[in-house]
DNA sequence: CTGCTTGTTGCACTCGCTTGCAAAAATAGG
DNA sequence: CCTATTTTTGCAAGCGAGTGCAACAAGCAG
């Protein structure tokens, strides 16, 4: 099945009867065409369903207009949103996002910054796992912009955005404080990420300027089931814990089904429960968790604004806001 | 800021003492090169850190390794999950994921294709609304290939891959009946797509074939809220149902959580819940949901392995079996 | 009518790569 | 050692677009 089908500017150009060059004019915003052949161009355009190769067009202009998109576990809700806002800010800034999934191997992210590179992607948008040096440091040589969120590690030349994780745990800390919570515990993830191991930073930092012990556990990735998981041991503890900062909501839905179902526990009343992610569950009435909303839109505008910008030699680091939102799972408020 | 950065064969052709052909034959699996010349190329390769530009090979073959996913609410657990499907399978079949966004008009769905053919995809996967058969023609006509997933809509030259609806919503409504109930309810949104009224056909179906009648509710999209509100709805009729099929899962868990937070019905002995999808909160213990599964990996695997296949003119259409997984949400199994 | 400015248009070159073709080199056969 | 055959290699012609440059037409002042 040969695909050499697609209609080119040429075909455009004879049936309008102008030169290639008028066509290609035509499509070039800024370009000087009289308003007649642009008339007649766009005619013949239409008539044939053409549409201007943007491979080629990228061959040319040195710039693809594509946006490589690299990510693991991307059916995850907090994921999925960033990757919804992200495509949609990429469309309307007329860039459009290619897809690579890093679940496969360790080097996949190598692999994927790899497949940008030859794609000629303008930039790339790291959203898990952390790439290698030598890799980053092509990319950049070779022009491509790059932007990493909530990864936290420095690559010189490259956009950082973060979120300001320790006064967020910091915040909740006190927030459960206020609550009467005296039992403290942080249930995080073994996946020791910078921006993870903030919120336990900053939660265990809260806790020691008043004086209070927490208990921390770590188990598995950050999924439901090692909420499960961590709720079996920490409420087994002889001292149970009344407050449970979670790293995120997946872990802390996980966690308190489990505090509701197999130890009979009451939310808020006898435990509190504090979320990070503001994923639609934690919305939903049998959860309705008290957590930190990852602002995902502007996370994305931050990405595609700095992506348009042309000089990119100045504050290269963002630091934004996740903001506190009130639900149930933490008594008064 | 010039991107006129990245190294060329040329580059790589003069390093390594060869011709640009030589570079080229390298990376072009079965092209005759000798083991020697291969190596020198290889090696001046790394040192450069060249990469082939799949823009230009794209060009020149006429195939471009791409692949457009075209979908909406991209951040909905299921689409989620078929994306990371898809987007997995894809990369081991060495094509790429372009990911198009179609959360606006009805005809942005015609925008992305025209985006897919700008970009010389060899294929679109549409996952979400339909676009109009002037464009698919012409996707067609330009040899690209097109796969619908759950649009059942009839295409020619297109794959189109449905579940079997109708037969497991009467295979619900079976489950149901087994379990005791008596009033059935079926609980939908508006979106009316050909793949959501199957099932809600062959439910009332069911329901004819056994002399029961079937309350039909619809409401908005199927999401969370919409649950809420059919819930609101359907527990409030002087003839309580105590068996809802609710047309996928979103749905179920806010028509679930409604039930128990605000009517204080227990499920399953005061009503029973089928839902549809299958997505990691049906498995959650608050919901522990009965539902049909979703074949994801499978309808992934089908659209890839069609799109590799040289031939397209046969069987051109897949049913697949959604597969029901029991769960506490239905008395008995 | 001439000279000059402004605006369009076409030619031809370029981007980085693949590939048919023919020359050159390596290998085999006698 | 010579010829026939098989690899290997380089040349050059594309692929489909963008763009500097010069030619050309139109409009205007003198």
């Amino acid at each position: 099945m040969s695909r050499k089908i697609f209609v080119s500017a040429k075909e455009v150009a004879d049936r309008a009867g102008v030169s290639r060059s008028a066509v290609s004019r035509t499509f070039t915003p800024g370009a000087s065409v009289s308003e007649e052949t642009r008339r007649r161009v766009s005619e013949a355009a239409e008539a044939l369903g053409y549409h201007v190769n943007h491979l080629a067009r990228g061959l040319m202009r040195n710039e693809s207009g594509i946006v490589c998109l690299i990510v693991s576990e991307l059916d995850t809700p907090y994921r999925a949103s960033l990757i919804r806002a992200l495509t949609g800010q990429l469309q309307s800034a007329s860039k459009i996002a290619m897809l690579i999934n890093t679940d496969r191997s360790d080097d996949s992210v190598d692999q994927a910054l790899r497949q940008a590179i030859s794609y000629r992607a303008d930039a790339s948008i790291i959203l898990s796992g952390m790439p290698d040096k030598s890799i980053t440091d092509l990319c950049l040589k070779s022009g491509q912009r790059l932007v990493l969120i909530n990864r936290d590690e420095d690559r010189d030349g490259a956009l950082m955005i973060n979120l300001n994780d320790r006064e967020a745990a910091r915040r909740s800390f006190i927030a459960l404080l206020r609550a009467g919570c005296r039992n403290f515990a942080f249930a995080n993830s073994e996946a020791m990420t910078p921006s993870l191991m903030a919120r336990e930073e900053g939660f265990c930092a809260a806790g020691r300027e008043h004086g209070l012990e927490v208990t921390v556990e770590r188990f598995g990735s950050t999924t439901y089931q090692s909420g499960v998981v961590l709720a079996q041991r920490l409420l087994t503890r002889e001292k149970r814990p009344d407050a449970i900062f979670c790293v995120n909501d997946l872990l802390a839905c996980g966690l308190m089904d489990t505090a509701r179902h197999q130890f009979n526990l009451a939310i808020p009343s006898e435990l509190c429960v504090v979320g990070f992610d503001d994923i639609e569950q934690a919305s939903w009435s049998s959860y309705n968790l008290t957590t930190f909303a990852q602002p995902v839109e502007q996370i994305a505008a931050e990405a595609v604004t700095w992506l348009d910008q042309v000089t990119s030699a100045e504050a290269n680091s963002r630091r934004l806001d996740a903001e506190l939102v009130w639900r149930g799972s933490v008594r008064g408020g």
